[in-house]
DNA sequence: GGGTAATCCTTAAGATATTATCTGTTCTAT
DNA sequence: ATAGAACAGATAATATCTTAAGGATTACCC
């Protein structure tokens, strides 16, 4: 039987809680949890996006971001409007606060990847890179 | 700037989400939760721990530990006794009943790791290994 | 056209994550 | 021996995860 540290679900969690150190210092300056960020990336690169991809994209699931959303209008990030076309659908957008503070944030994340990227070189960053997605592929 | 989906901490979730489908279900018949299950398989193993032990071994932050174990002796699936020699110590051991369930499940999620590997194919699964415990060893 | 099935979002309930704080114990230096 | 630091767990508070179920809207089929 395989030991209990060979899990790879586990492994792949412990890799992402060490890459995580990297970054969450930063985060933790402007109160921002992950997932917020997640979502302000996403938003940041799509402009404008209905919940259910804003979902698919971040890998929050429509409940958590039901509540991520409204904490995140609350502090003036985030605005939600109805799509014209289809009355169930909610288009979300950033604010010009939350678009400025994404050019604050990003840089200082930025440079936090290029330290990781160095310690562990750009060549495994890309084997890596192409292993999980063969890992996203597989189908149970 | 990098584009949203090339996060490092996001393709980490996203694989692990797609490991965790093989999984899932099986937990599911048992209702199990994903880390009720971590802290029985590390349990399964070394036989009893200290929390803090667990904790470490498991990812599991201390506090959520602690609901998780009340949870699952309610459920007579693990003892707690404290440690004859420090009293701050608790340490945690399977019932029996805990361990005829691990030997249940156990096989049942053991081929469908067999499964999954044969798909990904052993010697990327190595490489993968091997990329995300230098991962591990990065320090911000 | 109207009933029904799908779709999108939200709410609900229980479990876990995260950070800070608190309560006892043990250790350490004096 | 003892005060204070260090340590192990537990609580508390807020955020998120997970599954199931609800409300509103749209699509489909007869």
């Amino acid at each position: 039987m395989r030991k209990f540290e060979d899990s790879i679900p586990l492994q792949l969690l412990k890799a992402r809680e060490a890459t995580m150190s990297f970054f969450r210092p930063i985060l933790q300056e402007f109160s921002l949890t992950e997932q917020q960020w997640r979502v302000i990336r996403a938003l940041n690169e799509y402009t404008e996006l209905e919940s259910k991809q804003l979902a698919e994209r971040c890998c929050i699931l429509s409940p958590s971001l039901t509540g991520i959303i409204n904490r995140l209008e609350q502090q003036g990030l985030i605005q939600r409007r109805k799509s014209p076309e289809d009355q169930r659908r909610v288009l979300l957008s950033l604010t010009d606060q939350a678009k400025q503070m994404f050019e604050d944030i990003s840089p200082r994340l930025e440079a936090r990847y290029k330290a990781l990227a160095e310690q562990i070189s750009e060549d495994k960053l890309e084997q890596l890179n192409e292993l999980l997605g063969e890992l996203c592929k597989l189908k149970p």
